[in-house]
DNA sequence: GCATGATATGTTATAGTATAACAATTTGTC
DNA sequence: GACAAATTGTTATACTATAACATATCATGC
């Protein structure tokens, strides 16, 4: 089985890469990856797990930044646009994405114990999602894909406490 | 291509059948479809398109039903958990399900101008969503499928003024 | 009938999520 | 430095959802 945000990782190392990836790719596109975007991007890295608008908002104004709730939700806004984030739309909270070189649309797999959220790239996915739509005439601008559920790593642990997820 | 709640159809039929047809289903459950419940399930499916729950609440109050918040949110979750709706995670709206006797999970076509929303039944995207669930050993329990668009109708139809959603 | 527990609803308050509108600041360019 | 465009600050408010507790209704056994 292949790596993934539920087994074990240096996940220090995922903040750096992701930052810097991002810092070279708002260069190449010509957009600006402002301290308060790149400190948002930061913390959603450093969460480990999808995080809130207003949980990041706390973490801005702890570090000083004078920021009210807009601040921190243009910022998602531009993370997302820019292919950075994803948005959990179940659970109104936005997770990084690896892979924003090539625009796509975040699928993900949601842990309800751990609240961990591991995005695929499944082609059969997309492919059956454009059938779908292509039967019945539909014109696919974006979409939305999270399944919930327990992850390998919380289905070995031995049982505890439902969670609410 | 087949018949779709984007093509004309008439809906009056839609509400009455969907009704009578939740009313046995909760008989046979022996749960309770109460005044409140009914008159929810009613006004999703009189609106034709996906409702949000504060309109639901409006509409509840202007025929005399003394509600507040908690009554509309409680009869959705009834609704939703005997399948006769389904909510929309992205839009925060809820709509009928044609067919509540199969517990399933909904997967929608939603159309930006029309606003309709198309519950798909796919063989290919419950297989495809299964297959990369099961190469993470990751155990399903719900999942939400989205997909944002345009619908054929309205791409028949002449160009109009851009949409937000 | 009616006491009882379970289910459902009423009621008040508040938590959580998101955006509108306008002012002030910063940035890049001429 | 002057200007326009982009970004951020600031205040207020809209929208979505639930907690907590009181009251009412229902089904069942006696």
């Amino acid at each position: 089985m292949q790596a993934t945000v539920f087994s074990p990782h240096d996940h220090t190392h995922c903040v750096s890469s992701a930052i810097s990836n991002a810092q070279s790719l708002c260069v190449d596109r010509g957009v600006r990856l402002t301290p308060v975007r790149q400190r948002v991007l930061e913390l959603v890295w450093r969460s480990h797990q999808p995080i809130g608008a207003y949980e990041l908002l706390a973490g801005l104004v702890k570090e000083g930044f004078n920021s009210a709730p807009p601040t921190v939700y243009r910022a998602l806004e531009f993370l997302c646009t820019q292919g950075l984030l994803h948005k959990l739309e179940g659970i109104n909270a936005y997770v990084g994405c690896s892979n924003p070189e090539t625009p796509h649309q975040g699928h993900f797999l949601l842990c309800k114990d751990c609240h961990q959220a591991q995005e695929l790239d499944s082609q059969y996915i997309s492919l059956a999602i454009k059938l779908s739509a292509d039967q019945h005439g539909f014109e696919i601008k974006r979409h939305t894909i999270e399944i919930v559920g327990t992850c390998q790593a919380c289905l070995d642990k031995p049982k505890k406490l439902e969670s609410k997820l």
